[in-house]
RNA sequence: GGAAAGGUAGCUCAGCCGGUUAGAGCACGGCACUCAUAAUGCCGGGGUCGAGGGUUCGAGUCCCUCCCUUUCCA
């Protein structure tokens, strides 16, 4: 039963700060940690920077700074949105530690000895000019099958063939431009194709826990390769220059930054014990003690992305390790989070900053609550959709949950000076306590979090639903019913801190006012703790406000004007390397500094494209005061715009009408979906918006100009 | 090209091993109530469960084919 839990969350790459996806994965992490530490259980939840590799370098040398520098100051930025979204990592390490430097060194001599280390030569593209080797991404040329220019090494994005870097036409080097030239290196190489890996990996995919069963199927499907091909052993070296970690008896060689990423794990697991963190904690066992215990279970939570790494190297290079690593207990993979729909992407400008979500005064649990409401156990992805967190968050945490306290509490401060009793007695309250608790246990343990909160709700409108019977306002001013409204209410407030008690894990700040200001624990609430119907409440303060619309419109709001890259459009050949995500991408527009003329150019005006179009269907958007969706006719094509013009039409009158869209307006993302464009329509001081129209005889998709 | 996941009310999603008239929340319409930083309760409209075949007494649920979306791999 002393199950001690080792948790991580992926290591972000220490090149930028977090974005929604990293915070989406603390918090599901957050939350089934902050559920096990209810449960009774000890858990250690651990994360680091993964600080290695050649964009870490790149980005440095291009900011005239040392990568260490470049590490440090991303580190400084990260407990801004750790405690800003109440994530509790225990410990927060780096990868460039000497913890991390003497784990991959002693994990790698370990599988030397057992042979699973070989060495050989491998010719790749050099740069004369940066004086290193060029990974396939930092190379670009002409693709061999479709001709398309300034591919990628390993792809082409235009016709999606695949091919080596060194069959591209005219290659050169993405960093300096130059030439690049054939040379070559000896690699070493972790022996994946030794069948002792693969017979391992197939045993522990195949026993039931470890990784959810899609996951393991797709991890099969690599271990078994296709037409006979199984897994083929993996390059772990990467020659200098390069910010890493040296290999121990190999001159000018480092790991390359995979191997050492998830040591880092265990590096952050030994750092947090031995600045004696994990004592204060109660962990009073040595990093090797804890590991090799058996009752220490390790678990990682990561994203769909990595799983070939965690499912695959990981494991058995832990495997083969020996003692005292321990091959993980479970990896647990989750889908990527979308919004409104689309991919996010930073470089369009879309998806959620969360920095800026906290700069804005939005309530962290509010993310907390909508996420948990859409997370469960498999790997899909999940969509953020603003109106849909609006009507969530509102409706199940104000209006179903806060509003129990709210609207039960004043009645006993009123009316018994705050104790409560139970004239009807406890026991069926604690047997419904104990069967929704039950319920609400399992679906969190299994990381069905939607589940929960369902479950969670439904309770929730049962207590609402009684309360609503017992009509406790009436029976507050009938003095011969005060053992009614006394019951009314210690039912629903009994209630409540069951709720309170089963809501903790997402909402943990809210829990702990709960707990202190109403309830008056000075201690945080266990799970235990809803099996214990209060007898005294403090008064009720409010606890939670309603989101209001508008303050989503801010976050939704782009920073700035973010040009949007059309695939045909051509790539600039920069020194910007891929990946960086921070390197300013605004640099690549066409208009430079000079002020705008007074008068535009016919080739300027040309470069608008306006067409007619149809307007197939027009409606309301929900929560929206000026915004009409329309869904335009474009000929062959259908294009959604969001126009500001409810003030002046209605929706029904407008379908079928022509009128005139601005086609290549870059896309916008707006609250409530993506707009594909602009409609044109006059308005002034008198009036307005006054849509315009074509003539008659114009037909959808003609150009205009 | 191969594979995985998904396609259920306007929106977000539940529907386990096949079984009576397909569910919830939000949105929408109506009613009630007034304790609640305006919320709750009740009633209602709304779905050819992606399409087409098949198995079965019976399929959203199993099998086959196809279409669409997302993702991964080569």
């Amino acid at each position: 039963m002393s199950e001690t839990f080792f948790v991580t969350t992926a290591l972000p790459y220490a090149n930028g700060p977090f974005h929604i996806g990293h915070i989406m994965e603390y918090i599901q992490a957050d939350i089934w940690v902050r559920f096990q530490r209810m449960q009774g259980k000890r858990v250690h939840f651990v994360g680091a920077d993964d600080a290695h590799g050649a964009p870490v370098m790149l980005k440095a040398q291009a900011e005239h700074t040392t990568p260490e520098a470049l590490v440090a100051r991303i580190a400084a930025d990260r407990p801004r949105y750790l405690e800003g979204f109440h994530i509790g990592f225990d410990h927060w390490h780096c990868t460039h530690s000497s913890e991390n430097t003497r784990l991959s060194h002693d994990i790698y001599r370990h599988l030397r000895t057992a042979g699973l280390i070989d060495s050989r030569s491998v010719e790749q593209f050099y740069d004369p000019v940066q004086g290193m080797f060029l990974a396939d991404r930092y190379i670009k040329g002409e693709c061999p099958k479709c001709h398309a220019k300034d591919q990628y090494g390993d792809a082409c994005e235009v016709c999606g063939s695949v091919y080596a870097p060194t069959e591209l036409i005219a290659p050169y080097s993405a960093l300096s431009g130059a030439k690049p030239v054939l040379r070559s290196s000896d690699h070493f190489f972790f022996r994946l194709s030794d069948p002792r890996c693969a017979a391992f990996l197939r045993q522990w995919l195949e026993q039931p826990g470890h990784v959810q069963p899609q996951v393991a199927n797709k991890a099969r499907e690599w271990l078994e390769g296709r037409d006979g091909r199984a897994l083929s052993d993996w390059d772990i070296s990467r020659d200098a220059p390069y910010f890493g970690i040296p290999i121990p008896d190999a001159p000018g060689k480092f790991f390359y930054v995979w191997l050492d990423a998830p040591i880092g794990y265990l590096a952050s697991l030994q750092s947090y014990i031995d600045s004696g963190k994990a004592r204060a904690n109660g962990e009073m066992r040595t990093f090797e003690q804890l590991l090799a215990a058996p009752d220490t279970r390790q678990v990682h939570f990561i994203g769909k992305d990595i799983i070939y790494f965690h499912t695959l190297f990981w494991p058995a290079m832990l495997h083969f390790a020996g003692p005292p690593y321990r091959v993980p207990d479970n990896v647990h993979v989750h889908g990527f989070i979308t919004v409104s729909g689309e991919k996010m992407s930073k470089s369009r400008g879309t998806g959620i900053s969360p920095l800026r979500y906290l700069e804005l005064g939005l309530n962290p649990e509010w993310l907390r609550y909508y996420l948990a409401a859409k997370l469960n156990a498999t790997v899909e992805d999940l969509d953020f959709n603003a109106q849909d967190f609006v009507a969530r968050v509102n409706s199940d945490l104000i209006g179903k949950y806060v509003n129990i306290a709210s609207r039960a509490a004043p009645f006993v401060t009123r009316h018994f000076d705050g104790s409560i009793d139970y004239p009807a007695g406890t026991g069926e309250l604690l047997d419904v306590a104990r069967e929704v608790l039950e319920q609400v246990r399992e679906s969190y343990a299994a990381r069905e979090f939607a589940r929960a909160m369902r479950q969670i709700m439904t309770f929730a409108d049962r207590l609402n639903q009684d309360f609503d019977a017992r009509r406790p306002w009436i029976l507050a001013k009938d003095p011969t019913q005060r053992a009614a409204l006394q019951d009314s209410c210690a039912r629903a407030l009994y209630g409540f801190k069951v709720l309170t008690c089963l809501l903790a894990p997402v909402l943990p700040a809210l829990a702990e006012r709960v707990a202190r200001e109403l309830l008056g624990l000075q201690r945080p609430l266990a799970w235990a703790d809803a099996l214990e119907p209060p007898r005294r409440i403090h008064p009720y303060r409010h606890l939670m406000t309603r989101i209001d619309p508008k303050q989503l419109d801010a976050l939704f709001e782009p920073a700035g004007e973010i040009p949007v890259p059309t695939k045909t459009a051509p790539q600039t050949p920069s020194v910007e390397p891929a990946g960086s995500s921070g390197a300013p991408r605004t640099a690549l527009t066409a208009t430079q500094g000079a002020p705008a003329p007074p008068t535009l150019s016919i080739e300027e005006f040309k470069r608008i494209d306006l067409r007619v179009a149809r307007i197939a269907a027009a409606e309301h958007v929900a929560g929206a005061d000026k915004l009409l969706k329309l869904t335009l006719d474009l000929g062959g094509e259908t294009r959604t715009v969001f126009a500001g013009i409810k003030s002046a039409y209605d929706p029904a009158a407008l379908a079928g009408r022509l009128t005139v869209l601005v086609a290549n307006l870059a896309p916008r993302k707006m609250k409530f979906g993506l707009s594909e464009g602009m409609v044109l329509a006059a308005s002034g001081e008198t009036g307005g918006p006054y849509l315009l129209a074509p003539d008659s005889g114009a037909i959808p998709g003609m150009r205009i100009g």
